[in-house]
DNA sequence: TGACTAAGTCTTATTATGAGAGTTATCTGC
DNA sequence: GCAGATAACTCTCATAATAAGACTTAGTCA
């Protein structure tokens, strides 16, 4: 059983991780964004086997990040690019490669993929900023709230978070509330799901 | 069969994913730092079956992520939080709400969830910088180069990838290269994995 | 001729998943 | 004093997804 909801989800994470599919599908997303286009190249670039590579490819495809594209006849032969919408997914690789770097968890000498600037040669990171100014946020001051799109679940999602995060949890001194501390609104109901 | 190699690939975005192990993961780690302690919230919250939350808690315990704690004996009772590893992942989950707000897959009428900077309740986004000047760098100038930790498949991935974007494919007039071309190291070499 | 390339499909055994029932220990309301 | 609720799971079963790798098709290369 492939999934069972993610389609419905009013979460633009879920969206984001329902159109890449699983971590075939971003292994997949990486090498294309490198610039790998062709089908044997993907499949020794991230080692997938050939069911779940055709598998992906398609499901890509019709997620609309992937284009499939005949670039000669006789024989057919077929190259892969992302769409505009798949390239967007490279601000993910960059996060995704910021915190993995951090982690190190192989024990590496050093990141195997360095971002940078082009034109300088220097290394660039992911910031927090704000929407207008465009000064710099410190994660500590990172909030979150139910935006206009957000549904009964979501909202009773963020009102339990910081519930949690001043009672029980709170009064025992170990546990920690919410990284993102959710900011109530006046509609703001805690309702079950 | 759960995964083949994701433990042995010298890649930060591979890393990542085989920590979180699958979307269900990551829609776990959503909630946890959204601030969500118990089993049953997450189970409400995320629409996961008992199976796959109860394997997916362990999975992330094991990699980190995530501590569990007993908050009570007698009957005992857990909950779960973030670990400070886990924590890193909030950057991720900024990308994620950015790119899927951007494609609005769902047709909302605004975002989900909305970010913002707790002090002023102003809005935030993630941009791109130099990692010495944090001045702010364009999506278009942006590349990328082996690191140090960078293996032969690494290089080979790079080089690939900016060799199909420089022969056929631009050739055509149709396909366009890496959307992070690679700047080429003096050691890179074309080899075959 | 034989080897090789590219882009897959097909087969089989193993593993993961969804749905939901069952479990254990305790607390709450009447 | 006992039905029902709560919390945090485990168990079962039918179905779906996966890894490994053999096979296919239509050419090119030496």
């Amino acid at each position: 059983m492939r999934s069972k909801g993610f389609e419905g989800m009013a979460c633009s994470i879920a969206a984001v991780m329902g159109a890449i599919g699983d971590r075939w599908g971003m292994l997949i997303m990486r090498d294309l964004l490198l610039g790998i286009r062709r089908y044997d190249d993907l499949r020794q670039s991230s080692g997938v086997t050939n069911t779940t590579l055709s598998d992906r490819l398609k499901l890509l495809e019709e997620n609309g990040l992937v284009e499939r594209r005949r670039y000669q006849t006789r024989p057919e032969r077929f190259e892969y690019q992302p769409t505009g919408r798949g390239r967007d997914l490279g601000l993910l690789m960059q996060a995704m490669v910021q915190i993995g770097d951090q982690w190190n968890l192989s024990n590496l000498e050093g990141p195997p993929l360095d971002f940078m600037d082009r034109r300088t040669g220097q290394g660039v990171k992911l910031i927090t900023v704000n929407r207008e100014t465009s000064g710099p946020v410190e994660r500590d001051h990172l909030g979150v709230r139910p935006g206009r799109g957000a549904d009964a679940l979501m909202t009773w999602r963020l009102s339990r978070g910081s519930e949690r995060a001043e009672s029980s949890a709170v009064r025992s001194g170990q546990s920690q509330g919410a990284d993102y501390p959710a900011v109530r609104d006046d509609h703001s109901s805690a309702r079950s799901p």
